[in-house]
DNA sequence: TCCCGTTGAGTTACCCGTAACGTTCAGCTA
DNA sequence: TAGCTGAACGTTACGGGTAACTCAACGGGA
């Protein structure tokens, strides 16, 4: 809490009732536009609105009103992902049109900065909350419990979610990658990751990823966890280290698309051709991997649109209505040219 | 304003104090560890917020003291450029080390919209505001004006802020960029941006370089201004635009990094050698631009420093330590080997 | 002319903390 | 043992706005 900068100087709403002549009451009615009042009042008052400059406290207004704020909070685990971009992009152009705002919390993955954000974003009566996740502290779902106003909890869906969620089933996204290499005839498999991503999205994935690969008589032979961001130049490293131990790969899976075309990178300085000598795959269906010489093999999840759909549950969960709890979003396989054909193996 | 969703369920002071057989003035002394009050009472009261799961109101705090809150507004163009996810991920880090928390507004390039956010967010009395851009509507002026609050505008430094700016020069940077373009013997330059980039930095960065180009005796031929946002793949169809109607330009300047890997990509399906046939710079030097098979020409800004250090003016300000009012946080330009050595012209 | 409904506007209480001030009382001094 | 002191705790008022109620004036119908 910090002192005012420049105290005293808000112009209130007595302020303005007085210069007015009339009482707050009267005021508050005409500013609100809530009717009882004349024209000759409305004019006065609007009148003096007007010269005084008066700004509405909506503090005061959520306090007098027991009301909830406008706020929602929402956690993100970090932008240098552009995933997490474009999922907050989503989320705050449909909030802002309903006349909600974002207070952001960026959590670095840890359950521990998630539940000092929380602890600390009830204490402003934010609306609802939008957390990033299915996983968090016990303290942090406990303080969710009391505070009982509406969560959504994206990007890994939650079947049984703390009260909405929308996102995507991993397990079954990284099966279906797992199940599509197989085809492609790949069967020793390297996998190049981080420990972050709300590490337990790109945990479950790469969980379904090795189930789908070893059911299909494949391996991932060697899984990297780097801890760094998910971001190109990882992508480069952890492929030159994957390759460096087990140079017999003969495909490599990546925890998103800006790693894959870090690996991409690597293989093209190394001589190694895609998907002649190696395949490469992706995940996220980023921007970039459209306008790649060879249009990455990935995995397609809608982003904005997630963003979008959690801000809707949120507005259609406050406007009271019903709302079904859970929204799969999908995914969809995108081919691609970064891999052998399927059936050519 | 939203009614709640589950009003009359939250804890307050007086509940608290209630149960605890204290005063509330005690338990909010207790609570705030201001001291005057005894290890056996401050034992009786917190046993009692950890039973109830108290969480204090900031609201409340805010409207007793007649403090502001710890709310900072940031207004940022647009998180699909990668430029201004680091800078928000640097303002959102430094804000959350200090106890402040971010409100978002995304502008959309527009002083519209940011006006809209504006009015919206100095109704819920921030601490602060951070603002992208140097310029703004009147009526936003106006409002900033009256509110008189610590505002620090960012990205393009305004030499004659509001109150407080951190960023580059954008003309010199560009000038730089052209000067350099210019010894490197390129004389037929086009350049390709879009019309959003919080417009004016951009607009500015293309003035300094048209004016270095110029006096260095080339020319910037063709100049084409997308209506899209500043990424890969309106880098890839611009270029092909400025080339299918000027295929005679020996370089292409582009408004960032990611827009100059989609021009080169074009130029790559094409055939066309970089910088052989054709010289490619870039600006912001993102993370991409160093995994490139080619290091890209281009000019570095430290965005993640630039948002730390809009923070930390803002928090020196608010703790009414003296604050320079503006802050160069200074560029850098790369090189790279997209276009030619320079001298070799 | 009287009564009553309608409209416009004022009054009061309250939301949840905190600042400022008041009260109580244990413990010490003279 | 009266008198004083200071720590511990209580009481009151307040901030900006709104809900709910009250009140006054006015106009129309019987």
């Amino acid at each position: 809490m910090v002192e005012k900068y420049n105290k005293n100087n808000k112009v209130s709403l007595s302020q303005v009732a007085g210069a007015a002549g009339v009482s707050k009451m009267t005021a508050s009615r005409v500013i609100r536009g809530e009717g009882g009042y004349s024209e000759k009042t409305r004019d006065l008052v609007m009148q003096q609105v007007d010269r005084l400059g008066y700004l509405p406290n909506r503090l005061a207004t959520v306090f007098a009103g027991d009301k909830s704020s406008t706020f929602i909070g929402v956690s993100i685990p970090d932008l240098g992902n552009e995933v997490f971009a474009h999922v907050l992009e989503g989320i705050d152009h449909k909030l802002g049109s309903f006349g909600h705002q974002t207070v952001l919390g960026l959590t670095q993955h840890t359950e521990t900065a998630e539940e000092d954000w929380i602890r600390t974003v009830l204490s402003w009566q934010p609306a609802g909350l939008i957390l990033t996740g299915r996983f968090h502290s016990p303290r942090s779902m406990e303080m969710l419990r009391n505070a009982s106003l509406p969560v959504v909890e994206i990007w890994d869906l939650n079947s049984s979610p703390l009260d909405m969620s929308v996102g995507i089933n991993h397990f079954d996204a990284g099966f279906d990658m797992g199940r599509f290499l197989v085809g492609c005839g790949y069967r020793n498999i390297g996998y190049v990751g981080t420990s972050h991503d709300t590490a337990n999205a790109a945990t479950t994935r790469l969980a379904g990823f090795v189930k789908a690969v070893t059911a299909g008589g494949g391996a991932v032979t060697k899984q990297l966890c780097l801890h760094d961001t998910a971001a190109y130049y990882p992508g480069y490293y952890g492929t030159e280290q994957l390759l460096t131990s087990t140079p017999t790969l003969d495909c490599i899976f990546f925890q998103n698309d800006a790693m894959a075309f870090g690996g991409m990178q690597f293989c093209a300085g190394k001589g190694l051709d895609v998907p002649g000598d190696i395949g490469i795959a992706g995940w996220g269906d980023l921007p970039i991997a459209a306008v790649l010489p060879k249009r990455l093999t990935s995995m397609h999840v809608p982003h904005l649109k997630l963003g979008q759909a959690a801000a809707e549950m949120m507005m259609s969960r406050l406007s009271g209505e019903p709302v079904h709890p859970t929204r799969d979003i999908g995914f969809q396989l995108i081919p691609g040219s970064t891999v052998r054909s399927q059936g050519l193996s």
